[in-house]
Order: C-alpha cells, then sequence, then structure tokens
DNA sequence: GTTGCATTGAAATTGAGTCTCAATCTATTT
DNA sequence: AAATAGATTGAGACTCAATTTCAATGCAAC
C-alpha cells in the first residue's frame, strides 16, 4: 500500500504523513493514467481536500523521491506526473496531438539492461519518450491532404 | 554544410539568413557537446558576437524546426540542446554527479522502428535517458560507505 | 506548558521562455 | 533613387510553473 510506503519514507527522515500530505497522495493514485500539478490542486480545491499549492507541489517532489511517483515529461505547460505503483512503461507522444500512448516491451528493457552492463553504468531507471504521429492525425492529415494512390 | 540546409530551411519560408542568426548557428555548431541557451548567449556577447536573448530562443527554435539541432533534456535550470550533424545517439545521465554518457546502439534503434510498427505510431525521433549512477560515483560511494564483506 | 521542529499556506520571488512593438534592415517595385 | 512591403531585431514587459519566504500553527517529547 501506497500509505505505507510513504509514510516509512518520512519517518526515515523524521518526518511525518500529514492530512494534506495524505490528501495528496491519496489524490495522486486516484488518477487513472497522467496528471499535473495545476489540475491536481484544481481538483482537490473542488471536492473539499485543502492543501496549498505550495503543498502539491512539495508533496509531488517526495514521492518523486521516494518513487512512489515518476515524470512523464516536461511540456511547454509544465510537468507530467503518474503514479508508478503497477507495472513500468514507455511513452509515445503524437506532436500534432499531443495524445500520450503508453507502450512496454520486454525486450526493450532488456536490451537497456544490457547495455548498461557493458557501458558499466549503474541504470536505476529511464524516460523513453517516441516523438511522432498517432494514427489518427495521419489519417486526418491523410484526409485533407487529399493523398493520391501512388508514392 | 549546416549554413547552407539553415538557408535553404528559411529561404523555403521567404525568410533570411541574417548576420544574428548565422551568428547563432555558427556558435551552436562550435560546442562539443551541450549547451544550453542562457550560455550560448553569454559567450556570444563575451566573443563580441551581437544577439539579443530573444534572437537566441528564436534561432534555437527554428534549428529545432529544421532538425540541425535538437533538445537534449528538460532539467530545472532550463532546456540542454546539442546539434544533431552526426550521429543520433541517447543519454545516460548520472543523479550523482549530472554527468552524460552518450550512447548509441543500433540494436536499440531497431527495436524501436519495430515497436512503432507493431503500434501503428509513425515515429519520428526519441528522446531515451537513462538515470543512474556513473562508474566514477559507484566508486567513490564505496570509499567512503566501507563497504563490508557480508551484505 | 514549555521547548523544538516540522508543517502549512499566502504571498513574494525566481527564472526560463515568449511576446510586444517601435526601429531597422533588405529585397522588390515604381 | 525613392517608395513600398515584409522580415528582423532587441529591450523590456510579460507569462507562468515552480520555489522560497516567513509568520502562524501543529504536534510530539520532555
Ligand atoms: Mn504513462
Ligand atoms: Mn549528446
Ligand atoms: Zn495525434
Ligand atoms: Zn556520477
Amino acid at each position: 500500500m501506497q500509505q505505507n510506503i510513504f509514510r516509512k519514507f518520512l519517518e526515515d527522515r523524521g518526518w511525518r504523513l500529514t492530512k494534506q500530505r495524505n490528501a495528496i497522495l491519496q489524490k495522486a493514485f486516484s488518477c487513472k493514467g497522467h496528471f499535473d500539478p495545476e489540475s491536481l490542486y484544481m481538483e482537490m480545491r473542488k471536492k473539499g481536500m485543502k492543501a496549498s499549492r505550495a503543498s502539491v507541489y512539495r508533496t509531488l517532489n517526495l514521492l518523486c523521491e521516494c518513487g512512489l511517483v515518476g515524470k512523464v515529461s516536461k511540456t511547454e505547460h509544465g510537468t507530467i506526473y503518474e503514479h508508478t505503483l503497477g507495472s513500468h512503461h514507455d511513452h509515445m507522444v503524437c506532436t500534432d496531438c499531443g495524445e500520450i500512448i503508453e507502450f512496454y516491451s520486454e525486450s526493450l528493457e532488456k536490451l537497456q539492461e544490457e547495455i548498461c552492463r557493458e557501458m558499466d553504468f549503474e541504470g536505476k531507471s529511464h524516460i523513453l519518450e517516441i516523438r511522432g504521429h498517432c494514427r489518427h492525425c495521419r489519417m486526418k492529415k491523410n484526409v485533407l491532404g487529399g493523398e493520391s494512390s501512388n508514392g
């Protein structure tokens, strides 16, 4: 349970799992996929869970440090997070519509481990973001562009 | 030659390769490895190459669009760039000392292409950042920590 | 209940990056 | 050569995510 992990992490530093920290933790883990600090904050206000913007940022940083939450990517509009209990995965980002597609490849993970061994680097985690165009946007472009039947 | 590529890119849009744009291009390509806009700007001032901060940012964006320059990663202190003539590669980042180690794996590239095919995603580029500890920092830690022979 | 930290939130601050806009440059047309 | 039109520039204003400040509060230990 993420609550105990977080509590342990805090207690190891002589800190406490406060009402606000717990609320932020719960909210973060209630998000289905990805989230950003600002909307987390706004949704918490709406539901009456009180925590300041500062506490949201502070707590998300703590959650990152203890590994319960990870940064997906930094966009022009801020950092995207996700909780990391459950399976690791990587991301494809459509540069047309912004859609984020998750994927996981065992071979890719294995290959990276092998590369780290070869390079004598102790890999702890990684962020892989493949940028390009999703099927949806490609089809839309074809319709608008009126593609011809030969290459 | 990067100058001609950039000129062509600009002319296709009815734009010009100005003194400032050229200076920024030259400066970017004179950097051995990675660089950030602010230090590029400061170094240009020191060497008497005049270009405003705004122009540096504007031009770096153009260079990204035409593919001569790429974003390596977004840190807390801004975006890191590198020029991309020469070979593509990925990065290992030591979270202890910040060292950035470059590597390239043909199998890794091929595997990603395959994954994109499977997912019906048109991959255009990717950013892979493996985070962990470099050999140097691991050795330093062992000396300081005085590791014992039993777990 | 007093001491000592940890914690909080409102507000101020920071800082990367963008935008504005008047002045300037440059190619093209008269 | 002068006029025109659009691109370009730079100083500084602006945006906005994120951090920091600091006085007030909470909480555990003594
Ligand atoms: Mn995800
Ligand atoms: Mn590099
Ligand atoms: Zn798309
Ligand atoms: Zn290191």
